[in-house]
RNA sequence: UGGGGAGUCAUCCAAUGGCAGGAUAACCGGCUUUGAAUCGGUUUAUGGAGGUUCGAAUCCUCUCUCCCCAACCA
């Protein structure tokens, strides 16, 4: 159904697989249980268990239950049914971080006692002012360099609960001046003397997320912890407690971007705010975007499954077209959902030759032909009908295909009829159409000699359900509901429509199986309720409409107000700008006379101000230009070098020893007997095993293809595998040159040169065309 | 003393120095007893400016925009 999806997560997988850091790969779906899971979870829960399903390794379902004040068992339940319902494996059932509170607990004794932790008794407001700001340090605590045997009884007594809530926190002691706010003395403790739904009274004190996040997952054998964008900062923290924890697991974690649909909120306070001012009937609401909304709305977990596929895992923050889950939900259900035919809003159709209490049975197919699937149910015909009101107009406007005076339609599945009257209530309203019928037209065959307009659905008013529907819009009327100042503001006060609607017999008598979801032909995608619905009084959530291009066409430009971008936060609006590389640079040269002499030098020698100036920003650039032009190497030469093609040395191994010794060997050789992407090569290659660059160069020229002749098959063999690219290169596609080049150079294993490369192709490419 | 991230069709995701591709959306057409499905076709993008390279979305420099971090929440 779906190809295997890939990723920068897949990818780290799949090198850390290959370079044997991990054998398996284990990962963690951590919610806390605090509120219902939405479709941004199903996004997370996809990622986490497809990854362990894919690489037949393991996910826990772990809650963080860590914060005793937020908690409920009620959400523990419904997490773990929605995970199942999604079709993952809970294994032995979820795992707790309640569990591990006494491990925990030792491990940060095991800090204090290192005199990596600390017990500090500075109020809330104190801390915060302490930690000091984005640009400015903070201060360190008072209590900081308490010795560690007084940090123990401390911690000892907050964990006995002699202490008030707010009067002590366990801080790890790290770095109140770090330029990553989390590394100032994060709390690992605080005091909370709350009722915790699994721990009961056991405990006064509960660890932070940042202390205790990386404890579970170590202590699970975790290997890739997969979090949202938010937490990015958190990792050095994460890492620092994992090291510091002495524990054996090592997992690491990677975040991605966390799910944004488009006219919808995700917001777990929000949609908890919602729920608790009754704007909808709770967290199983249809229009909510939980999982259990969702469910009750008519989505299937393949669905969610399919959806979550196809909008992919990255790093970039973005909103996902809502229409893509509509897509997903109507591609899935169209292959399962038997149809059959209701009637919303109904009005009579009288079929005035058909006789007065014949009823005859026709049976229909469940499924169109492109489905193929088997089933039918059978159609009761009178000649009391109900149709669909809007599938009648008196007066048509252009492209109408369906009812109105004059006119024949067929009925799906049925006869075709012809409108001979319309009958209207005292407001003008119609309420009755009276038709003839064509008694010949019960199969293939039409009127004869008549137009059929279209195809409408019907039921028989005489064994016809009532039954409730449910129109469902977006709940909220922007697209981006959380983006100003009141999402209530955006509440689209008609997301519930109610229908007094008429449903075929079929529907009250299905077989259980083929009863939970249908199609309503020509409407949409629908399920019986599962909380209202009860026999004889049916209530239908329209889980989603059709694709309909009449009603597009009808309404011309919704003209919907644009979206404004907000206004940013407040603390982004007052971020000052941070220092650019090039300030870096010039304060460098104006705390050091040599950098600024080489800046002035380099620039007498003919290199541009820029170019000077990168090479004299720190003392190691100009010591190796200099290095250059001293084997013999021109300052542009060298320059060149150094900034365009030197490969950066965060990108090479820790052992990286410059090779500095071998730069001029490299470099001589850079213009006449190698290209600079070889060039580039050997100093990787120079850097992580040494040796000597003539000994690289020289065994790069003996293999070297560098005559014409010898490439000549080769090219004329890449030719004739793609010569409908090579007609379209000759017929002006000049961009499948670069195709050809690369196609030549892989099949010569890189051994040729591209400047022959060049030649060679471009000679034989528009000879032949010549020739031809 | 600030730091950490991200910029590719309208939207989401690819392209790991070598044909800018897929999905959704939109548009046109075929088919149709669902204005659905399906089939065929079309439109649309590398934030900007320089540089390196035979060749740059990808490497280098500068620049612009957006997101995250200063809860005893997670």
């Amino acid at each position: 159904m779906t190809t295997t999806p890939s990723d920068f997560i897949r990818d780290i997988i799949d090198a850390d697989l290959a370079s044997g850091k991990h054998s398996q790969v284990v990962t963690r779906f951590p919610p806390e249980p605090n509120g219902y899971m939405h479709i941004g979870h199903a996004k997370a829960v996809c990622l986490s268990f497809g990854l362990a399903l894919q690489y037949k390794g393991r996910c826990n379902l772990r809650f963080d239950d860590t914060n005793p004040a937020k908690e409920d068992q009620e959400y523990v339940d419904s997490i773990a049914a929605d995970i199942k319902w999604l079709g993952f494996d809970l294994g032995e059932g979820p795992l707790f971080a309640s569990d591990y509170f006494d491990t925990m607990y030792e491990i940060a004794e095991k800090l204090i006692g290192e005199g990596k932790a600390y017990v500090c008794d500075l109020s809330d407001e104190q801390t915060r002012e302490y930690r000091g700001s984005l640009q400015e340090a903070g201060k360190e605590s008072p209590r900081r360099n308490q010795s560690p045997a007084e940090n123990l009884d401390l911690f000892r007594k907050m964990r006995a609960g002699d202490f008030p809530d707010g009067s002590y926190v366990l801080r790890a002691k790290i770095d109140m001046a770090a330029s990553n706010m989390k590394m100032r003395d994060p709390l690992l403790y605080r005091i909370r003397h709350d009722h915790h739904d699994r721990t009961g009274d056991t405990w006064p004190i509960y660890p932070m997320y940042d202390f205790a996040h990386p404890l579970e997952d170590a202590l699970e054998g975790i290997t890739h912890s997969l979090c949202t964008l938010e937490f990015e900062n958190n990792r050095e923290l994460y890492n620092w407690i994992v090291a510091n924890s002495g524990l054996p697991g090592k997992p690491e974690q990677t975040e991605f971007a966390r799910l944004a649909l488009g006219y919808t909120i995700m917001s777990k306070r929000k949609l908890l705010q919602l729920v608790e001012q009754n704007l909808v009937s709770g967290w199983d609401d249809p229009r909510m975007p939980t999982i259990a909304g969702m469910r009750r709305r008519g989505y299937r977990a393949e669905a969610i499954v399919r959806f979550c596929d196809l909008i992919g895992v990255s790093k970039n923050n973005s909103t996902v077209d809502i229409g893509k889950l509509e897509y997903a939900v109507r591609d899935d259900l169209n292959s399962v959902a038997p149809r059959v035919m209701a009637v919303l809003e109904p009005i009579k159709l009288t079929i005035t030759g058909y006789p007065e209490g014949k009823s005859e049975s026709i049976s229909a197919p469940y499924f169109p032909p492109d489905i193929g699937k088997p089933g039918e149910r059978d159609l009761s015909f009178s000649n009391n009908l109900y149709i669909e009101a809007s599938d009648f107009a008196e007066t048509p406007t252009k492209g109408f295909r369906r009812l109105a005076p004059g006119r024949w339609i067929r009925l799906r599945h049925a006869y075709c009829v012809r409108c001979d009257e319309v009958i209207k209530d005292e407001a003008g309203k119609v309420v009755e159409v009276r038709c003839s019928y064509d008694p010949n037209s019960l199969g293939e065959n039409g009127p004869a000699g008549e137009k059929v307009w279209g195809v409408i659905h019907w039921v028989d008013s005489k064994t016809s359900l009532a039954a409730e529907v449910r129109i469902y819009d977006r709940l909220f009327k922007s697209e981006r509901p959380g983006a100003g100042d009141d999402f209530l503001d955006h509440l689209n006060p008609d997301s519930l429509s109610r229908y007094s609607a008429q449903v075929e017999a079929s529907i009250g008598t299905a077989e259980a199986d083929t009863k939970i979801r249908y199609q309503f032909e020509r409407q949409g995608y629908f399920i019986e309720d599962n909380v209202d619905s009860k026999p004889g009084a049916l209530v239908f959530n329209r889980t989603i409409g059709l694709r309909d291009s009449w009603v597009k066409s009808k309404t011309v430009t919704t003209s919907e107000a644009p979206e404004i971008k907000t206004a940013q936060s407040s603390r982004a609006a007052t971020r000052p700008k941070s220092r650019t590389k090039a300030d870096i640079r010039q304060s460098a040269r104006k705390h050091d006379s040599a950098l600024s002499e080489r800046f002035a030098r380099y620039q007498s020698e003919g290199l541009s101000e820029g170019d000077s100036d990168l090479l004299s920003g720190a003392s190691e650039w100009g010591d190796r230009l200099e290095a250059l032009v001293a084997a013999g190497l021109s300052f542009s030469d060298a320059a060149k070098w150094l900034i365009n093609e030197q490969p950066r040395e965060d990108d090479l191994p820790i052992e990286f020893a410059s090779p500095v010794s071998e730069f001029p060997a490299l470099l001589a050789a850079l213009e006449s007997r190698i290209s600079s992407s070889k060039a580039r090569k050997i100093w990787k290659e120079l850097a992580q095993k040494k040796g000597s660059a003539e000994a690289l160069i020289k065994a790069i020229e003996a293999d070297r293809i560098d005559d014409g002749d010898s490439l000549a098959p080769i090219v004329a063999k890449i030719m004739s595998d793609n010569s409908d690219k090579v007609t379209t290169y000759r017929g002006g596609k000049e961009a499948l040159f670069g195709f050809f080049v690369g196609q030549v150079m892989r099949a010569a294993k890189g051994k040729a040169s591209a400047k022959l490369v060049k030649d060679v192709l471009l000679r034989m490419l528009n000879e032949k065309g010549d020739a031809q």
